[in-house]
RNA sequence: GGGAUCUUAGCUCAGCUGGGAGAGCAUCUGCCUUACAAGCAGAGGGUCAUAGGUUCGAGCCCUAUAGGUCCCACCA
């Protein structure tokens, strides 16, 4: 046995890793080039952002990708993978505000250059860091082709499209009310408001009218806006307070004038009917406001504290402010009540803090021109979503669209290309960095607000192909084939994506949108950082390999399903690496150096033709459903053929051909190529699952090749598998069950060796059994096989039971107890009993015959036959007892 | 309020276009059989949430109900 090709006892994967890895890096494998002999199969990467650190999501996110990738490359694809990284600006610039917090230092302190610098050198420490763990699961990107969000390509797409836009007047800048972050001070979109129930109060107020002739009584859950109402509204069509409508109201504590507005928006049957109206502070308000000319009037600063202008509240925040307005409204006896209330509050999605809405001049996209065609493209389905029930989460936030707030007064991001002139309040839109005025010549003043990190990252598949300029790549490899990501984050980025790319490029910028669930802890919670409850990917690796990992990743879990993560799953996937592992050491200790040539068919037996045959059709139906995004499925097709079928029969039947190749050279040869051929096969097929440890075992038994990421992928005929082969040796199968099932109701260990009469009265069972009897004769612990048509050399006491096409006998002499053997004969008899009943029920159902197919049809014709040869023999043991 | 999704073995979950219920873990019984005890051989365990319907045939398709999860939505 040589030394070359032996493997380690067990299977390390620290070992091995690492240094597979380095060695693909080194040979250049994830690169991929335009190559017009070869069709294209591109993915760009979700770019975590430069803050993160590798968890679960993006584990299993970039373990999907690596999947399809793999596979697709030795399907015979030039394989782009876009690795990336974003540069999620709100994100990253909370967390170097906080580390110059600890400095005691602000930004406003060194100004947005020096600000900006920090940024970058934080970006060059830590964006590299989740990269570094990409590679760790197995990542083949292409590293060579890596981009960032605000690296110069992707910013001039950036300035690009902004420009378009607004050039086509799809992009406008007015002053609306948003969203507001009180803690990261600066406006969010929508998509980025958190919605989450919280208990409130409900505080009853009463607003006397100028005259004094009434009053309206109203509820508020935010009563320290009340400082910034500038009218009371009713529903026009309420009765109750019909002439109430146009009168003028004293807000308390200000003493502010304010009218008594009717307006649609006001639910009569919704508390007292009556509604405060505060512009400034709420989106409905300022509609309100809008139609019926109210002044908007700011009560609230940027941090949301109470602006100066209201001397006595002035500087407390707005919680703060709450106590204070309402013990004074109870003081002045305008505070009727006070009602527990569980209401709706929006939230920071990055820092949790309750949303404040703020009236402010900011910039917006003109979503329904863009929806449109976004909707039509999956509709037509250009684009498909895998799976596909959420193409109505996308339809319906894309019918429901809203103008989308771009502006974020943050200084890390793309900065707005938008000029103005102080000197004479011109504005100019330009991709020029520094704009001069074009009506009076003077340098203008670039916006100070920056994008948001979600504009850059939805031109993400084509920015990172070249777009704007006509590149190789961009015709090459774009529209991409596939984008992977969770359904949290459809809304965010999908859609922008769909819209942005359908506008720029002219096409849906992927074919298919494949959607994976949330990777949970092991109680069915999500894994957060407050709940403390992450379990680190890397740690994982460290502990049971990256192949595990990522075989639990994929496994038993339906697409767009959430999972859980324990780790019982991992080990079960480590043990089966052990397996594989141990397999292949075992094959290769028996094939040692000899040369592998295939031998004449004649030297094959019924096992080697059936492993052969179910090799193929797994092959087969694993490449299909790897077509259709069925990995789960897959790979568990691949682990059962592996562990059940090649390792716990094949392996074992062949053994004493292995142990015996002095004496049967050419039938020692038949089952070396067949272990060789099929082993590879399999671990092909693993490979996109478990790509190192198919590796190591690939380049050490297959020394010629230099590595299985760039071999081919298994070749497979589509018929359905040779079913003559397979049902041959399904005899041997069954056969080695019922004895073992015998031995093991009769208390026989393997240990006790029998003899074993197999009689048929069919040629061709006869003929599968001879064939196969070295085979399997140490799996039953036979003495002897005996394969024969006649019986009468069967000695009496023995055990007898009845296969498909044969009774099996094994003498036991003195186990052999008569009424055991009638009560399991007669169990069988039932058992078959039953079976008979059913078909014969179906087969003389007039209407499945008539109408179930054919082979259907035939299917249970034959079974009839089956179950009657069996029956038949069952009898005849049994009738032997009942003399 | 609208929508999506789920309910299958003790636990966690698969089950592709409708044709005899599966895996992993757990439990029980034997095995240190010279690749593997991270293993081998066997066993037990399910009215596939409930009620109807379509069909020759339903875990799968349709309707309703119950319960869970999630998303969206301006109810002060």
């Amino acid at each position: 046995m040589s030394q070359a090709k032996e493997l380690e006892k067990t299977y390390n994967p620290k070992n091995i890793e690492q240094k597979t890895y380095e060695r693909w890096m080194e040979k250049k494998y994830f690169h991929a080039e335009v190559n017009r002999d070869k069709k294209p199969f591109t993915i760009v990467m979700p770019p975590p952002n430069i803050t993160g650190q590798l968890h679960m999501g993006h584990a299993l996110d970039n373990t999907l990708q690596d999947i399809l990738i793999r596979f697709k490359r030795m399907r015979g694809y030039e394989t782009l993978w876009l690795p990336g990284t974003d540069h999620a600006s709100i994100a990253t610039e909370a967390k170097i505000v906080e580390a110059m917090r600890e400095e005691g230092i602000t930004k406003e302190e060194i100004g947005r250059d020096k600000f900006l610098e920090r940024a970058w050198d934080w970006k060059k420490t830590y964006g590299g860091r989740i990269v570094e763990q990409l590679k760790k699961i197995g990542s083949s990107c292409d590293w060579d082709r890596e981009r960032f969000t605000m690296d110069e390509g992707c910013s001039k797409a950036v300035k690009k499209v902004f420009v378009n836009y607004y050039n086509e007047g799809l992009i406008y800048r007015g002053e609306r009310i948003i969203n507001w972050c009180p803690h990261c001070l600066t406006s969010i979109s929508d998509a980025e408001v958190e919605y989450e129930n919280q208990e409130g109060s409900f505080w009853h107020l009463r607003y006397k009218t100028k005259d004094g002739s009434g009053y309206l009584d109203l509820a508020t859950t935010r009563p320290e806006t009340l400082l910034g109402d500038t009218a009371v509204a009713v529903n026009p069509k309420d009765e109750r307070y019909k002439d109430m409508v146009g009168k003028t109201l004293i807000l308390p504590l200000v003493n502010r004038e304010i009218p008594v507005v009717a307006d649609d928006y006001v639910d009569m049957e919704f508390g007292t009917g009556v509604v405060k109206i505060t512009p400034a502070h709420d989106p409905n308000d300022f509609e309100v406001g809008l139609r019926h000319n109210l002044p908007i009037i700011n009560v609230l600063t940027e941090d949301a504290k109470i602006t100066e202008d209201y001397p006595r509240y002035a500087g407390m925040d707005r919680y703060e402010a709450r106590k204070a307005i309402v013990k004074d409204l109870e003081e002045c006896g305008a505070l009727l009540k006070i009602e527990p209330h569980e209401h709706n509050v929006g939230t920071c999605y990055r820092c949790g803090t309750t949303v404040e809405p703020r009236v402010s001049k900011q910039w917006f996209v003109n979503m329904e021109p863009l929806a449109g065609p976004a909707i039509e493209a999956v509709k037509k389905g250009e684009t498909k979503f895998v799976p596909q029930h959420f193409d109505k989460t996308y339809y319906h936030w894309l019918e429901n669209i809203r103008d989308w707030c771009i502006s974020r007064q943050l200084w890390w991001g793309h900065r707005i290309p938008a000029f103005y002139c102080d000197e004479c309040g011109e504005m100019v839109v330009t991709e020029d960095d520094s704009a001069v005025c074009p009506k009076c010549g003077k340098p203008m003043r670039q916006d100070p607000d920056t994008l948001d990190t979600w504009f850059s990252s939805a031109l993400w598949p084509f920015s990172t192909l070249g777009w704007p300029e006509n590149t190789e790549e961009m015709d090459y490899f774009y529209p991409t084939d596939v984008l992977v990501t969770g359904y949290d984050i459809i809304l965010f980025w999908v859609i922008r994506m769909m819209f942005s790319g359908i506008k720029h490029t002219e096409h849906a910028p992927f074919n298919t949108v494949l959607i994976h669930g949330l990777v949970r802890d092991s109680q069915g919670r999500k894994m957060s950082k407050s709940l403390g409850n992450g379990i680190d990917p890397l740690e994982i690796i460290d502990q049971y390999g990256a192949d595990a990992l990522r075989l639990t990743l994929v496994t038993g879990n339906a697409p767009g399903n959430d999972m859980r993560f324990y780790n019982e799953r991992v080990e079960a996937n480590r043990n089966f690496a052990n397996k594989v592992w141990n397999a292949s050491r075992f094959i290769m200790m028996h094939l040692g150096d000899g040369v592998i040539v295939k031998p004449e068919d004649k030297f094959f037996t019924s096992a080697d033709r059936w492993i052969i045959s179910r090799c193929n059709t797994v092959a087969f139906e694993v490449t299909e459903n790897m077509e259709k995004f069925e990995l789960g499925v897959a790979v568990s097709k691949i682990y059962d053929f592996i562990w059940s079928e090649f390792c716990d029969w094949y392996i074992e039947i062949v053994k004493p051909r292995l142990f015996n190749k002095e004496s049967d050279p050419d039938g020692a040869m038949a089952a070396f190529w067949t272990l060789k051929t099929v082993l590879i096969d399999a671990l092909k097929l693993l490979h996109p699952y478990m790509p190192f440890i198919t590796e190591e075992i690939f380049t050490t038994i297959q020394s010629e090749e230099e590595s299985i990421m760039i071999s081919t992928w298994p070749e497979y005929s589509e018929q359905k598998a040779c079913s003559e082969a397979e049902s041959a040796f399904a005899n041997v199968l069954e056969l080695v069950r019922t004895i073992r099932n015998v031995r093991k109701e009769m208390n026989v260990p393997m240990s006790r060796k029998a003899n074993v009469y197999i009689i048929s009265d069919k040629e061709e069972v006869i003929k599968a059994f001879e064939e196969n009897k070295g085979a399997y004769i140490h799996l039953i612990g036979a003495s002897e096989v005996i394969v024969s048509s006649d019986k009468a050399n069967v000695p009496e006491n023995s055990v007898s039971s009845v296969i498909s096409g044969a009774t099996v006998y094994m003498p036991l002499n003195d186990l052999v107890d008569a009424d055991k053997e009638i009560s399991r004969l007669t169990k069988e008899k039932e058992r078959l009993e039953r079976e008979l009943a059913r078909v014969n029920g179906m087969l003389s159902n007039e209407k499945f015959m008539s109408k179930a197919p054919e082979s259907k049809v035939n299917e249970e014709k034959e079974k009839l036959a089956k179950y009657t040869d069996m029956m038949e023999k069952v009898l005849e043991e049994l009738s032997h007892f009942q003399k």
